[in-house]
DNA sequence: ACCTTGCATGGCT
DNA sequence: GAGCCATGCAAGG
């Protein structure tokens, strides 16, 4: 059949039908050709109602059923070919099931491109425009893009589509013509005629779409969907990710119902295809050269390989929507650079990414480069000098003159700026993300430092799902830090770094956080000394449950007197004065001197403080007083104070009381309040440099054994929650979601041990550091259902952090943070107890010891309370499975 | 002396 | 081991 017949021809087009065609024919799918097929009136209502392949195609093969309501879907023509969408696990499932599901809608195999179906949005005109986006993966605005990409990108030989979809287009086409072939170049040229063709109306959608959707879309349309699903092919095989043609793909979160903003998802999404090219017709006006095709000699297709994920632009919607840009426009994220030193330097030239540069911005062959138009968020336009230098046998590509538009944009080291492309003007607009900035920086230029690599999350962020990720494609987890923080850090790259330490920076990015809320922290702690489990029995084994929350223990300062005694210092909240307690005496969280049976001459706010203003001074010198130093920390850096708080909330919890006392001497080397004195389990044997055996599965000491018991019942539980949250968030479905962490940390565990490491008795030790030399420890790999614990990690973290790649830089990360606030707190001053010299050695040496550390985090507490006193320093070890970049 | 520019170096992936 | 890229550095203005 070919088109000119058919378009001339005065019959319906329909081979099944003899009718002719009306004066003014029903249009019905689209031919290779472009064209639509002319159909008689009956034919044509037929195709637009839907029901033409039941009408004349039902004796013919092809018929499936939907897996989901099991209706009959024909599969086996070309009207029918985007009426249903071929599902992972096989079999079909039928358009509208597949927007109940939110699923990809295309058909990979499937030439959708070359099979324009006008009437098939008017088929599905009746489901919301949001939802036949998705379904469609694209939007009325993305479709505007495919001109140029398709321009950009078919042009070249090498960007042919390829396997595997060069075979199935063939496929396709011989299924739905007959056994008629074209070659690929007739293939590229139907679908450029199409990306350029005008189409009306509402059939304007669809057409481009399907192009694109047809031949690429499920990396972008999981993206959109905010559903992590990438086909398998993406996620393993690159060389299957970026092929010949690209999509963009309009949100789901549209702007005014227009904007379709491209590949935002506060998931890292990999960028469009680096074969995508920039088009040198559009972009910014200027004039390519001829260059569009081939760089540096070789064609585009050569940049197809992937780009590191630290360039992922990582801009959400909300991002991208302060971009303040026509109501027809696209923003395609393309990726996105930390600042260097270098780049937020005064030298004004920022290194791009050498395949970023090549795939996105116009190709340029001579050194000098070109000048760059580039939009920032507000519209304003700069001009770069684009250009490279040849390094060894490549090419160094630099933004050059940048420093102006960096100083406006208040950027340094460490911030990120994200390149994007306004659709279809082409133009390339420039946002930025501070390092230290929760939100996105396309709008929000504050600065909310944390300077000790700890971060924070705001409520906000935790429960939009369209906001930032709670888990990013490594894994990021974010914790509100602190439930009174409202607005905090998603997350920071100290600037302080040396320079040997930038790629970690950069892998900092895609850092899980840790943070705790105090409420959450305290789901960590052990049950009060005198509370009373209840016994459940699991498997034969009893576990104590405790329903309660534990109590927090209020922070102390610990000194020594003259002659070595350990004394304990707590502040009354009601009149703040300073009272002398026994160092193992157990404190509720709110203290106050009507508490303070220990000396019943100051159990009462009006009674004097015992210590002059000066000793009151030396306490809280920096080197013996957390909340002196928070305070200063305070006033040089709220945000890092918040972070310090953060860290003292896991600092706290070192305090917590235990219910037998223990002896002053016992203080400094108790690991956890249920070691006891004498206790001779793994732990307390331990050598306090951190380097000690770790805990073995057979270890049996009362920290092991109480994780594991209490192991079984926090899977027990999670699984259940699990299930039970699946089947809320079903019905929550783009609206908001749970947050993960507090569920995970809210679980009232109230025993420390199951969710913190067993520690040592220095809070910058690590007992476990979750290195791999130890055969016996069971991998962080491995799943916590699998009846294994390592007893050196935090199972439920692991288990939620599981599916991230980065915990080696979280953990990297959390050290930073530890040691940063360690260092501001220089722990355990000379006032400490008898073990603070190495306490202290350890706050300060322990900066790089740590950070080598691979899978431990200690965070101890940010005083020598943790570690001279009862409370035993919270260790969070969070394992890492695999290492950054994956 | 300072800045800019172009290239080289070396750490890191 | 190759390539990338952050940064150093020398030459020139």
């Amino acid at each position: 059949m070919s088109s000119a017949s058919s378009m001339s021809s005065k019959v319906c087009f329909n081979s099944d039908c003899k009718e002719l065609k009306s004066e003014r024919p029903k249009k019905g799918w689209r031919l290779r050709t472009g064209d639509l097929a002319d159909l008689c009136d009956r034919c044509g209502s037929a195709y637009e109602e839907g029901r033409f392949c039941e009408t004349f195609h039902s004796n013919v093969s092809g018929w499936r059923s939907c897996e989901s309501c099991r209706k009959g879907v024909h599969c086996g023509c070309i009207v029918s070919s985007h009426s249903f969408v071929l599902l992972d696990s096989g079999g079909i499932e039928c358009l509208a099931c597949a927007r109940k599901n939110t699923i990809l809608p295309s058909n990979p195999a499937w030439p959708s491109s070359l099979f324009f179906h006008p009437p098939l949005s008017e088929r599905f005109k009746d489901l919301p425009g949001k939802s036949w986006n998705q379904l469609a993966g694209s939007g009325p605005a993305s479709w505007k893009q495919a001109p140029s990409l398709l321009n950009s990108t078919i042009s070249s030989p090498e960007l042919h589509f390829r396997v595997p979809y060069e075979v199935d287009i063939s496929t396709s086409i011989n299924k739905a013509n007959g056994n008629e072939r074209l070659p690929a170049c007739s293939l590229d040229r139907k679908i450029e005629d199409l990306s350029e063709r005008p189409v009306s109306g509402s059939l304007t959608l669809g057409a481009q779409e399907i192009v694109v959707n047809g031949i690429k879309c499920e990396e972008k349309t999981s993206s959109c969907l905010n559903i992590s699903q990438q086909p398998s092919s993406l996620k393993e095989d690159p060389s299957t990710t970026q092929f010949g043609s690209t999509v963009t793909f309009a949100s789901p979160n549209e702007r005014n119902g227009q904007i379709g903003v491209i590949g935002t998802q506060s998931q890292p999404t990999p960028p469009p295809p680096l074969a995508k090219q920039y088009n040198g017709n559009t972009h910014n006006g200027l004039d390519s050269s001829g260059e569009t095709q081939i760089r540096n000699g070789r064609p585009r297709a050569e940049y197809r390989a992937r780009l590191l994920p630290r360039y992922w632009p990582r801009c959400t919607d909300q991002e991208l929507q302060q971009i303040p840009i026509d109501s027809n426009s696209v923003i395609t994220p393309l990726f996105q650079k930390t600042l260097s030193a270098s780049d937020a330097g005064r030298i004004g030239r920022l290194v791009l990414p050498k395949k970023c540069a090549e795939a996105y911005f116009p190709p340029i062959s001579q050194p000098e480069g070109l000048p760059l138009k580039i939009l920032d968020t507000k519209g304003k336009e700069w001009i770069f000098q684009f250009r490279f230098w040849p390094n060894n046998n490549s090419r160094m590509y630099v933004l050059e003159g940048v420093t102006p538009c960096i100083q406006s944009m208040q950027l340094q080291a460490g911030d990120t700026v994200t390149f994007s492309r306004l659709e279809p003007e082409g133009k390339l607009v420039m946002g930025f993300r501070k390092a230290s900035s929760s939100t996105p920086s396309y709008q929000d230029n504050e600065t909310n430092k944390i300077g000790n690599g700890a971060s924070t999350h705001g409520d906000v962020e935790l429960t939009d799902p369209n906001s930032w990720s709670k888990v990013d494609k490594s894994g990021y987890i974010a914790k509100e830090v602190l439930g009174s923080k409202s607005s905090v850090p998603r997350k920071r790259k100290s600037s302080t770094l040396g320079s040997k330490s930038k790629r970690l920076r950069i892998e900092n990015e895609d850092l899980i956080e840790l943070k705790l809320t105090w409420e959450e922290a305290q789901g960590l702690l052990r049950p009060p000394p005198n509370h009373i489990p209840s016994i459940v029995v699991l498997e034969g084994f009893e576990f104590e449950e405790y329903e309660d929350a534990p109590i927090l223990g209020k922070p102390t300062i610990f000194t020594t007197n003259d002659v070595g005694e350990n004394i304990r210092w707590a502040q009354c909240e009601d009149c703040l004065k300073w009272r002398k307690l026994p160092v193992n005496s157990l404190l509720p969280s709110k203290w106050t001197c009507s508490d303070n049976s220990w000396d019943p001459e100051r159990s009462s706010c009006s009674a004097a403080q015992e210590l002059s203003a000066e000793q009151l001074e030396d306490l809280l010198a920096p080197n013996n007083s957390a909340p002196s130093r928070k305070m200063k920390a305070a006033k040089q850096d709220p945000d890092k104070f918040e972070a310090l708080e953060g860290l003292d909330t896991l600092a706290n919890l070192a305090i917590m009381g235990e219910g037998e006392a223990l002896p002053a001497s016992a203080q400094a080397t108790t690991k956890h309040p249920r070691h006891r004195p004498g206790c001779s389990c793994i732990v307390c044997i331990q050598p306090p440099s951190g380097k000690g055996p770790k805990h073995k599965q057979t270890c049996t000491c009362n920290v092991c054994l109480t994780v594991k018991r209490r192991f079984r019942t926090l899977m027990l539980r999670r699984e259940k929650k699990q299930s039970e949250r699946e089947a809320e968030s079903t019905r929550k479905k783009q609206q908001e979601q749970p947050p993960l962490l507090p569920e995970i940390l809210l679980d009232d565990d109230p025993l420390p041990c199951s969710n913190t490491e067993i520690s040592s008795p220095n809070h910058n030790q690590e007992v476990n550091d979750g290195s791999d030399d130890d055969p016996n420890m069971i991998r962080p790999s491995a799943s916590p259902f699998k009846g294994q614990i390592d007893l050196n990690i935090q199972p439920e973290r692991e288990e939620e952090l599981s599916p991230v790649s980065d915990f080696g830089s979280m953990t990297t990360l959390l050290q930073d943070t530890t040691h940063r606030c360690l260092r501001q707190q220089s722990l355990s001053s000379s006032g400490g107890a008898g073990d603070s010299p190495g306490t202290q050695s350890q706050s300060d040496g322990g900066g790089t010891g740590e950070e080598k550390l691979s899978n431990g985090i200690t965070l101890g507490n940010g005083h020598s309370d943790g570690d001279e006193n009862r409370g035993e320093p919270l260790s969070i070890n969070v394992s890492a499975s695999t290492s950054a970049n994956g």
